[in-house]
DNA sequence: CTACTGGGTTTGAATATCAAACTCAGAGCG
DNA sequence: CGCTCTGAGTTTGATATTCAAACCCAGTAG
């Protein structure tokens, strides 16, 4: 009989429980685009309404957003990445790094950032301990 | 009124119509740690057995995965990552990475690779030009 | 007075998800 | 032979989610 126990525990899965919905994802981007008001998030993002709200509950209940409301009345709040939420940079990059170099866009890469050497940013993961590209020959699993 | 029409085009986006999907990035998971299998695959990752074989299709279709049948009589089949899909293992690494960092694991990392310089891999994000690690305050948005 | 803005909430129909059961064609066992 | 198991799905039917569009509220601009 199957055990249906072997679902494996990963830090994948746990990021996706955080972040995984495209919705989320988009959101964070538009954040750290530096829009911070809802309408700004909603149409960029093309979200439908109801859904941003519940998706910005979720980021601010996990800790990577603040709601900070500026005005009482009528309540008008906005948000902002906390550090943690900043944290996601890496994730961001890569996710567009991939669409850059495989997906054909209309007008090329949008959002570009630009690094203080000079260049538009071109990331690359690197090994922390020997500073080499790991590639699917170099690294073995460790289960 | 609203024009509705600014709805970002964005890398980011793009990729995600491609693997903006939970199943999809375990199922993506699953194959880069060697599982060939789709009861293995559909197990490993608890994803319903249908929605996987829906997912399997799209990314057969989108070319980061292929099926090939080793079996007439019954079917039966394996699956394997193209170059293309095997492209995306820094998405996957920095996915795993962060929930490292972040979320608490009751096993701590799992999946773990090893690179050949010895070390256990802990990636990092460099800019390609300059080698240096790149953090919010030394990069520009370019909209 | 009217229109608009901002940050939502409500509505109701269309879709997607899910667990569990089922299928089909063999293989292994006794 | 009869029985069960495996593998790769497909089917079913109940539940949950998504979505676009309309609505709400309080204030501001004209």
């Amino acid at each position: 009989m199957a055990r249906e126990k072997d679902v494996r525990e990963c830090s994948i899965a746990r990021t996706l429980d955080v972040i995984g919905d495209r919705w989320t994802v988009l959101a964070i981007r538009e954040l750290m685009l530096g829009n911070r008001r809802f309408d700004a998030i909603a149409s960029r993002t093309g979200a439908p309404r109801d859904i941003l709200t519940t998706r910005l509950r979720k980021l601010e209940a996990s800790g990577l957003v603040t709601r900070e409301q500026y005005q009482e009345r009528p309540p008008r709040s906005e948000y902002q990445l906390t550090d943690l939420g900043w944290s996601l940079q890496p994730v961001l990059t890569t996710l567009r790094d991939w669409g850059d170099r495989h997906l054909a866009g209309p007008d090329g890469p949008p959002a570009v950032f630009v690094h203080s050497c000079g260049e538009v940013l071109e990331p690359t993961l690197v090994c922390a301990h020997c500073g080499e590209v790991p590639d699917r020959n170099s690294l073995t699993q460790r289960v």
